[in-house]
RNA sequence: GCCGCCAUAGUGCAGUGGCCUAGCACACCUCUCUUUCACGGAGGCAGCACGGGUUCGAAUCCCGUUGGCGGUACCA
């Protein structure tokens, strides 16, 4: 086999979606793993969808998958420009040469008269698509058209019999009778081509050599081997990886909530995940195995390992996921990747000073086996940074309310004040010792030390909350928790 | 409607004629660890869409049915 050339091909008519990546995962992985080439191109050919920007996002969400690509926008190649609309003399000469040798036609229906002629089709129940009005015109009638209608565009000639067969690389041979394919147009009437023209052009052009898109394009497919026939060219391999879908099991759009790529990246999925997770919807190595480094992912990427039919998004297990990736992740960069939610919640300065860093890594270490996604931490660990936590009323209800409680709270509080060293060993002896001075012990001193010092009935290890808050910070605590334990047991 | 693709537990996969009393993971449930939560550990629930073939033997091959999805634009 040749040179391996894969291209990632979006068009910039928005925010790129799981689908989208998952197609720039495969792409790359096949890419690397058969030591190829993967190729960005941006498909901006419809002029009126055009979004500001989005090409900007296309390229940060692939760098942030660390998704690299070998030729492209800002990185350059042999095979440039890479975005359609520098290439549309190169389309539009091709157009013409396809016009000159009668493979094309000029069309001048207007879209008025397509749209009545649609109308009609579907009244009476069939759709053969265009009626191919000006298939055959005479030069006369072209004339007499084209004055009429200003501006026109070129449509493919299909063949109107046979069939038109491929072998897709996943699901193998598929047909299609020709005389049900449109003489679809080519080049739209302000001069650009069409998806299917341009990235025909293009992939020859750029000498692709496995064409990876998700399924479906699959029936339109045969339009582009007519395409390829037509201008003497050699057609690459097609691969169709399966669409993702939904939870009801449709394409992903806008109704399914979180579409945007980016959206994940807020919500804090580390980068590892989302590649390990996009690679397994719609491939598997064939072993019972769900978590795989990027390495391992190269190694043992194959088409042969794509699935032939849809597969769902699950949040639930991408959460687990991550959940796994965090627990592995170095403290060092979780702290690094944790920091801007904390400072987004405004618990953490924008500019920490070492001691504030240092405090904060205490604290996410202590989080590191709590959280699913980044986004978790400041609701996880937001006592941790403020002076006085809010008191959840439920806790102070189950645990502050008793008679000994502010008698023990104090107790904790005198015996911290006293305490020689501050370790998670003298902390707990403190606590301990306290409870048993008033004959409680487990539990029951446990619980309503919790709640004063975080306010809360949840967290991590008391001890080491402890500790990483400081003595300072639990006293003060400890002691506003006597006070409302004194209200409560008098109410 | 027409064309195409697909069909293993709720979800994602493994399985390519006998090793399947169908395996793994997520979710869910139980137990365990434990000061709570989480993590970890041990179990459990739950599936080859249906009907015909082929074969000594079918989740695996063939046909049909049903169902789902995709496409059917001067959008990609």
């Amino acid at each position: 086999m040749s040179e391996v050339r894969v291209r990632f091909a979006p068009s910039p008519t928005g925010s790129p979606h799981i689908g989208n990546m998952r197609n720039a995962v495969f792409d790359w992985l096949f890419a690397r793993h058969s030591g190829g080439r993967f190729i960005l191109r941006i498909e901006d050919t419809d002029r009126t969808r055009l979004v500001p920007g989005a090409v900007e996002e296309i390229m940060r969400d692939l760098r942030w998958l660390r998704l690299e690509w070998d030729e492209g926008p800002e990185v350059g190649g042999l095979c440039g420009p890479y975005f359609q609309s520098e290439r549309v003399e190169l389309y539009q000469s091709y157009a013409r040469q396809l016009a000159e040798e009668g493979k094309a036609y000029y069309c001048y229906c207007s879209p008025e008269r397509l749209a009545e002629m649609r109308k009609e089709q579907e009244a009476r129940r069939e759709s053969i698509g265009y009626d191919r009005r000006c298939r055959d015109l005479t030069p006369d009638e072209a004339e007499r058209l084209k004055g009429e209608s200003e501006t026109g565009v070129v449509r493919f000639r299909m063949p109107l019999s046979g069939t038109t067969t491929f072998k897709d690389v996943v699901r193998g041979e598929i047909s299609f009778d020709n005389a049900l394919q449109d003489d679809f147009v080519i080049l739209k009437s302000d001069g650009f081509p069409t998806y299917h023209f341009a990235s025909v052009v293009d992939d020859h052009d750029m000498l692709i050599s496995h064409v990876i898109r998700s399924e479906e394009w699959v029936s339109s497919t045969p339009k582009h081997i007519r395409l390829y026939e037509a201008l003497g060219w050699e057609p690459p391999l097609f691969v169709h990886p399966p669409l993702i879908v939904g939870p009801d099991r449709t394409k992903l759009s806008k109704r399914h909530g979180a579409v945007a790529f980016s959206s994940y990246i807020e919500e804090g999925y580390l980068p590892e995940t989302i590649l390990n997770f996009l690679a397994l919807l719609g491939w598997s190595a064939g072993e019972d195995r769900d978590l795989y480094s990027i390495d391992e992912l190269i190694e043992k990427f194959t088409l042969e390992g794509i699935i032939d039919h849809p597969a769902v998004f699950d949040t639930a297990k991408l959460q687990w996921m991550n959940g796994q990736y965090i627990r592995a992740c170095d403290p060092d960069r979780l702290v690094e990747l944790t920091l801007p939610y904390l400072q987004r919640a405004g618990l953490m300065a924008e500019s920490p000073s070492p001691d504030e860093l240092r405090y904060a890594r205490e604290v996410i270490r202590l989080m590191q086996e709590r959280m699913a996604v980044l986004s978790d931490a400041p609701k996880l660990c937001d006592f941790f940074f403020v002076d006085q936590p809010e008191y959840d009323p439920k806790a102070t209800d189950k645990w502050l309310s008793k008679p000994q409680a502010a008698d023990l709270l104090n107790k904790v509080a005198d015996s911290f004040e006293s305490a020689p060293e501050w370790n998670i060993e003298s902390i707990e002896n403190a606590v301990r010792a306290a409870g048993a001075e008033l004959g409680l012990e487990g539990g029951q001193v446990i619980h309503p030390v919790r709640v004063g010092v975080t306010g809360r009935t949840v967290g991590p290890g008391l001890f080491e909350t402890i500790e990483v808050q400081g003595r300072e910070r639990s006293v003060a605590r400890l002691r506003t928790a006597a006070r409302i334990a004194a209200r409560e047991a008098a109410g």
